[in-house]
DNA sequence: CTTGTCCGTAGACACTGTCTACGTCCCGTG
DNA sequence: CACGGGACGTAGACAGTGTCTACGGACAAG
């Protein structure tokens, strides 16, 4: 039941429809009320609809390729990153909204953290730095606002409507030097 | 009238608090079916309410001493916009709820894309680059990348709790080269 | 004085998340 | 086998939301 209310709620999350409560429970077959016996609140069910999410980033990132410079790596995961955002943007837009989830359900010790710890080796191989931590975080950080001011819209009417990728080249060449 | 609507919105956001229709309408003094005689729908009052917000962005930058080296104006720039936002959450927030807005009614074109335009040229000069635009959208897109992690809150769990002016200096260095 | 237009009020509607009372089924115990 | 009890899903209520519509009252023009 657990499972048929969180697959409910991935399948109205990719088809970008709301994703109320009840949207959920009439889309899993059930009433408005049953939820409540697993998830006691909306945002414990979203939380576990996020927590797919961040599942299948983690899988979409380790499916890259462990081969080339760290600079290659770099970029193959930074463009493998916004691929996974712009092909499940509804569930990337959810993943990150932190005033809908409970940081605590989301499983983020175990799928995020040692892909970030990853990413700070990588980016001290392709350029040595006093704070790997920080240069990850940054670099992360600088997909991230990609991908947001992109479907924001501004981004791409200054920038061009093709520049997406454009823009991540950017962003790995700034913070893992040229190539 | 208008005014009063968008005065009472901007202090709900300012205070944190629910910033519906009705509850602006209250702090207002209005009834609940009053704003829609000036604004046709809630997206609209709230998109009155972020333009706001971005031409109080703009003066914020627009306040940032013009002297220096290109790079010493960049992170002048970057630490102001960044004071803006987390002195600001609310309104930075609504500010990117593209969902929430309309952007076509937040007056863009007369605050952001010139600043936008003047943080290209600070780039160009830092540091030659073939597409000045993208390369403005890249920066800007990792300080505001910067700022929705950390308060998402893997940011500072992963590069510690007093990181934000190093994560706002790596992403200064990253696109406009080391001091 | 009458007419008409603006403007704010108030109620309705459908929807939301949460809470609670109620059946119904199933399983272990006497 | 009968029975009590717990787990589970249903259904209704409640306060809140955004939107829509009918209404009343002020105020200026003819």
């Amino acid at each position: 039941m657990r499972d048929r209310l969180v697959r409910a709620g991935v399948e109205l999350v990719a088809e970008g429809g709301t994703v109320s409560l009840r949207e959920i429970a009439r889309r899993a077959g059930v009433s408005h009320g049953a939820p409540r016996r697993y998830f006691p609140t909306h945002v414990e069910l979203l939380s576990a609809i996020a927590r797919e999410g961040f599942a299948s980033l983690g899988s979409c990132l380790a499916a890259v390729p462990a081969e080339g410079s760290p600079r290659a790596r770099l970029s193959a995961l930074a463009h493998a990153y916004v691929e996974f955002a712009t092909a499940n943007r509804g569930m990337y837009e959810l993943m990150f909204r932190h005033d809908l989830l409970r940081s605590d359900r989301l499983g983020l010790r175990e799928t995020s953290l040692p892909l970030f710890e990853s990413l700070a080796d990588l980016l001290a191989a392709a350029r040595p730095t006093a704070a790997p931590a920080v240069a990850a975080g940054a670099f992360w950080s600088n997909l991230h606002g990609i991908i947001q001011l992109w479907w924001w819209g501004s981004l791409p009417l200054a920038t061009g409507p093709d520049s997406l990728p454009a823009l991540i080249d950017a962003a790995v060449t700034a913070h893992a030097g040229p190539s």
